[in-house]
DNA sequence: AATATCTATCGTAATATTGCAATATAAAAA
DNA sequence: TTTTTATATTGCAATATTACGATAGATATT
């Protein structure tokens, strides 16, 4: 149909594939590192840094508050956004989990 | 408009994007997390243990080979399926990297 | 209050994704 | 060779995403 069937999937799979998703746009995966770069919060100059008009970053930025990944304050008449850590150790100890599996059954296959 | 301006960003914010948009979806997770609990190549019974149809679960598979997270092979008439570490390493990387960040600037907004 | 600046939302067009029935393909078994 | 089993592809409908111009809202400055 074009829905995915989120109902037939736990929720952590589900709520991990919300965090893989949002992640899952180059521009997205620019405002992350540009707020990693900057090394402190930053506000309205994001739209500046990506080729992509005020609406469309306003909508990314969107997206990742909404997974949890960022998070956003008004500062005087721009906003602050920076990092959520919490989401980003929720899609961590994912990873961690498949290296752990990894190591311990060497992969031998294909 | 609606397709990515994928060329506006980096070879690596491209590669990372499209290795988290792969995992964007539960019934992807759901077939990651099953290969690492059997412990071993699984053939054809992704689709059994999945809630979706067979050729669904085609899909998701080819995503996920696609973007270098799974490798399949021929074994008999079957195929199969196994994680692609390569793929894991990468993605591990760009999350380390946050790590790191994070670690180092305290993370003191917001 | 009026203006300027920053950000969000609305509306809309183009494109992509999701899901499945029907069908095709490929290898093994009979 | 025919049948069975396993997987992929095609075609299509429903829905979601991406992008942006136009516009609205909110705050700061004048």
């Amino acid at each position: 149909m074009g829905a995915s069937k989120t109902d037939s999937f736990t929720d952590q799979q589900n709520e991990l594939a919300i965090l893989a998703k949002a992640l899952g746009h180059p521009a997205r995966i620019a405002i992350i590192e540009y707020l990693l770069k900057v090394d402190a919060c930053i506000c309205g100059d994001i739209v500046n840094e990506l080729p992509l008009a005020q609406p469309t970053v306003s909508q990314h930025l969107k997206e990742l508050k909404n997974a949890g990944l960022i998070k956003g304050n008004f500062e005087g008449a721009s906003i602050c956004y920076c990092i959520d850590e919490l989401g980003f150790e929720k899609i961590k100890g994912f990873f961690q989990n498949v290296t752990q599996h990894l190591e311990k059954t060497k992969n031998q296959c294909c």
